[in-house]
DNA sequence: GCGACAG
DNA sequence: ATCTTGTCGC
């Protein structure tokens, strides 16, 4: 895992998220990952996978239940991205190694850690309720990751480093694609496309 | 030993 | 993570 700046230009910019049924004794998770303009922030390319039998979600072992299929989905991406926002931790982990971070040494290929809420470690210092207001995510006497009020009223954000990105940037990229709402909008569409490949799946499946 | 615990 | 109408607030 790499946590400084190791990244070309970015043109095309990557969102990663999984749906899973709540009670599912098959196990099966559905993924997806969506591709968008940098610039422009326009979608441009989405693919689904989906696998059962995997584990079960454990607090710590997220990326070993979701990275399968997510690097599954990668693959049928036409268009590949030069950075991957991911919903869950990078760096901000037990073991220094979220679903991010593992999903970017995986596929070798930048990624933030975009999560709702925290897995480990305290959000220290003041931390109004106020856009762009951030608070550092404190571990063991060590930043983390950052705390990010992205919209007034609603649960803060929380990145970290992925792979090859540090954080700084990963914030910038972070709040360059909030778009004015609580998840920045390649993670929202990953979120959105993940529920979808579920339903259609379970459509197929009966 | 107890509590906390991404998605 | 998912289910799910109305409702409160900017």
């Amino acid at each position: 895992m790499v946590t400084v700046d190791a990244i070309g230009p970015v043109r095309v910019l990557g969102g990663a998220d999984a749906s899973s049924l709540r009670f599912d004794a098959t196990r099966t998770v559905h993924a997806a990952m969506v591709a968008l303009d940098a610039a422009t922030l326009a979608p441009i390319g989405s693919a689904g996978a989906s696998r059962s039998g995997g584990l079960p979600y454990i607090p710590g072992l997220l990326g070993f239940r979701e990275v399968p299929v997510l690097a599954r989905a990668f693959a049928q991406l036409p268009v590949k991205p030069d950075l991957i926002l991911v919903d869950g931790h990078g760096m901000a982990h037990p073991k220094g190694l979220g679903v991010a971070s593992h999903l970017g040494v995986v596929l070798d290929v930048p990624t933030i850690g975009v999560a709702k809420s925290v897995l480990c470690g305290a959000v220290e210092g003041d931390f109004p309720d106020t856009p762009g207001t951030r608070a550092p995510l404190v571990w063991k006497g060590a930043v983390i990751g950052m705390a990010l009020r992205t919209r007034r009223g609603a649960n803060p954000l929380y990145v970290s480093v992925g792979h090859r990105v540090s954080l700084g940037t990963a914030l910038a990229w972070v709040e360059r694609t909030l778009r004015g709402r609580r998840l920045p909008e390649p993670t929202r569409l990953a979120h959105e496309a993940a529920a979808r490949v579920r339903l259609a799946a379970m459509a197929a499946a009966g």
